[in-house]
DNA sequence: CCTACTACGCTTTTT
DNA sequence: GCGTAGTAGG
């Protein structure tokens, strides 16, 4: 096998096989590069079995990015491997040995919003004032005691004494008692739960003992307590056990992520070789100084310094405005200069700490005619429309998920409302039945006027799961639609919003066919699943012809040639929540978080700052950032303020001024934004008569091309498997 | 039982 | 400033 494309220490990585490994690897320095040559070498030089090697991400992204890696190093069996994030992990665990400890194999995953609905119907019934005792409040600690394993009985005993906490433990008691019930778990809970599986079932830890010979885990730094204990269980005293992560890289740990984990692991795993990454093959010394120079003001770390042969490279740009309408102009301006010099939208992004940023940048984008792709902010699946349907389906599928009946037991309206809700919910929960269960007993319950409302819907769910078995997931899907009228009420409406809806229930539709599509055996379960664990940076394609939008948080794992750091104020860049805190800590995730932001440039950085700004409504005053202040004046290039990007006065605006254009930036709307974005997207390089292949079907030939809206279905026969319909902006045919 | 209005809440969020 | 969730009135 061919090792001389690694250094060193990447080689030594590599070679290092058998026992607990440590590999501290900074920002760029090929650590997916080590990992994947780490299960190629396994697997082609030590005859390790491909089965026996997991390969554990945080991302499906990253995992897809490995998979295809590794089935490019190894001649066969790459696909044996492994390779999944820590929550699809634990779910195929679970589907397989979860009625061990008494969940079904259908379980439904509840999102963050189930829970908060759960939550919330808790608090109500058990008359807590949620003025005081916030859902969120309650969800987080929660949240936080899962993540340190700790269920409900154990959370009311550590916490003895504290204020509320008789009450916190009440809600947390139920919420798990109902979840079990509706046969759902939570993203905590598949972590959670999986581990107690292992701890109970020695069988079943025998089983992915002996299955999981060679562990690795990928961006260490981000696990939590319970997730350092799967791993831990996994990999058993001495195992092969092989974590990747950057201490300085660690900025999930609002969301519980222990950097313990990575500081400790020599201490956890005795005997622990520990490699140090430290050359990076990714951005010019320039950058490499600007972000070195912020990370060192942190405290407890481990010491590394990056450096890189690619030269000092560009200087650092770093740009003052008067506000931020200036400072997004100025962003739009440079890129539209840069690409017509020659540049690539793909190569940019403008990367921010607050999603809110990024609508300025939508506006100026717009007006440039820019195209830009957002990612994160409200997540596809969280839409209502996409909500409503999906509730259907898993209702069809799980009809114990009481949330989801819940949900669409009265969507779109059919006349059954709070009262009659409120009536079966009592039965259910007087008979220990479930909700749909008590639907089906209208009768019993006594309800009126409703009753021949809820026999259809029940009759009508009972039908389609009755048909569920045979025909496909789209179909299925499309006689919810059909069937609920949920289409045609929106068509109806006939207003910009409904017309979006719509169009959200287009790509759902695409979404389905896409999973039956590129899946060796769908489920309804499976597309479920794979909804409730995709995140939307997974979507993220570094080819794409479009600047890329997100906060540095998504941006974790990605590069770009030309990296614009925006809103670099103190305030907003470190936040002000974590200013006033009493913390320390807090300014030192902040500070990990701008150096992950520094670190994703290749060749040229940007940063921004705005003296005021429209904050929630309001004009904000900010100082600029105090990172920017931590970086040596050598790094940067001139600064100054370039008069175009002010447009013509240079003057100071006054203050009512600065409001007034403040105000007409936020006032426009960018709703087609998106829609000029993925266009660019879908753009075909081959027509009817064509030969083109696909990933999973072969080659075949182009029969027919009929626009559908914002994408194009595609009609091919293909050689082997015959005629196929498919949407192209997913299929992704490659002409031959 | 449904619609219209008000009030609140808002860092980050791989899953 | 904006979107959602909860409540009051029809």
């Amino acid at each position: 096998m061919d090792l001389s494309v690694l250094n060193d220490m990447q080689k030594r990585a590599v070679l290092h096989t058998e026992g607990p490994l440590l590999i501290i690897a900074g920002a760029g320095s090929g650590k997916t590069r080590v990992l994947t040559h780490r299960v190629a070498y396994l697997i082609e030089e030590c005859g390790v079995k491909p089965w026996n090697i997991m390969a554990i991400t945080f991302t499906n992204k990253a995992a897809q990015e490995m998979k295809e890696r590794i089935d490019h190093l190894v001649s066969d069996g790459a696909d044996s491997v492994w390779v999944a994030t820590f929550h699809s992990s634990c779910v195929r665990i679970l589907r397989r040995f979860g009625d061990r400890i008494g969940y079904s194999s259908n379980f439904t995953i509840y999102d963050t919003e189930d829970s908060k609905q759960v939550i919330k119907d808790i608090c109500r019934l058990q008359n807590i004032d949620t003025k005081i005792f916030k859902e969120k409040m309650i969800m987080a600690a929660i949240s936080k005691a899962k993540d340190t394993l700790t269920g409900p009985e154990e959370y009311l005993e550590e916490n003895m004494g504290k204020f509320g906490v008789d009450r916190i433990a009440g809600v947390y008691t139920e919420y798990q008692k109902r979840l079990k019930k509706s046969n759902a778990l939570d993203f905590d809970d598949l972590i959670f739960k999986t581990v107690e599986l292992l701890e109970k079932d020695p069988e079943v830890l025998k089983y992915y003992r002996d299955l999981f010979r060679y562990i690795m885990v990928d961006e260490y730094q981000d696990t939590n307590m319970a997730q350092f204990k799967l791993v831990s269980l996994l990999a058993g005293e001495g195992g092969n056990v092989c974590v990747v992560g950057d201490d300085d890289q660690s900025i999930y740990k609002f969301r519980g992520a222990n950097i313990e984990n990575i500081l400790g692991f020599e201490e956890n795993f005795k005997g622990a070789e520990v490699i140090k990454l430290e050359q990076n093959y990714r951005s010019t010394q320039n950058i490499l100084d600007a972000a070195n120079s912020v990370i060192k003001n942190n405290s407890g770390r481990k010491d590394k310094r990056l450096w890189t042969d690619n030269g000092t490279g560009e200087t650092i740009d770093f740009r003052r405005f008067d506000q931020s309408f200036d400072e997004a102009y100025f962003v739009a301006k440079d890129i539209s200069d840069r690409v017509s010099a020659g540049e690539s939208y793909s190569d940019m992004a403008v990367l921010y700490r607050t999603n809110a940023q990024s609508r300025g940048f939508e506006e100026r984008f717009v007006s440039l005619n820019i195209p830009y792709r957002l990612f994160g902010g409200v997540n596809f699946y969280s839409r209502k429309e996409v909500k409503d349907l999906l509730a259907y389906l898993k209702t069809i599928d799980n009809g114990d998920d009481d949330l989801s009946v819940k949900r669409i037991i009265n969507v779109p309206k059919r006349g059954i409302g709070a009262t009659t809700i409120s009536k079966i919910e009592m039965h259910a929960a007087s008979r220990g039945i479930t909700f749909f269960e008590a639907l089906e007993k209208a009768d019993e319950v006594g309800i009126g006027r409703a009753r021949d409302k809820i026999l259809s819907f029940t009759s009508f769910i009972y039908s389609l799961r009755a048909q569920a078995q045979d025909i496909s997931i789209k179909d299925l899907l499309d006689k919810v639609i059909s069937g609920t009228g949920y289409v045609a009420e929106l068509e109806e409406e006939d207003s910009d919003e409904a017309k979006a809806r719509i169009e959200n229930i287009e790509e759902l539709i695409s979404k389905v066919a896409d999973y039956e599509m590129n899946t060796s055996e769908p489920t309804l379960s499976g597309f479920l699943e794979e909804v409730s664990l995709v995140a939307d940076i997974d979507s993220f394609d570094e080819n794409a012809d479009y600047v890329a939008m997100m906060t540095i948080h998504s941006a974790k794992g990605l590069e770009f040639k030309n990296v614009y750091l925006v809103g670099m104020d103190d305030g907003l860049f470190p936040s002000y929540m974590c200013i006033t805190a009493d913390d320390p800590d807090e300014l030192e995730e902040e500070r990990r978080l701008c150096y992950v932001g520094i670190t994703r440039a290749k060749k040229h950085l940007t940063m921004t700052s705005a003296e005021c700004r429209m904050i929630r409504g309001e004009l904000q005053y900010n100082a600029v950032s105090r990172f920017i202040k931590e970086i040596p004046k050598t790094v940067f290039g001139e600064q100054r303020i370039p008069e175009s990007a002010i447009g013509k006065t240079e003057r100071r605006a006054s203050d009512t001024e600065k409001k007034i254009k403040a105000k007409e930036v936020f006032k426009a709307k960018p709703f087609e934004a998106k829609q000029f974005a993925v266009k660019g997207d879908v753009t075909l390089d081959y027509g009817v008569g064509d030969r083109v292949s696909h990933i999973k079907f072969g080659t075949g030939t182009v029969l027919e091309i009929t626009s559908g809206g914002r994408d194009y279905e595609v009609k091919v026969d293909f050689d082997d498997v015959g005629v196929k319909k498919m949407f192209a902006g997913f299929a992704k045919l490659k002409k031959v």
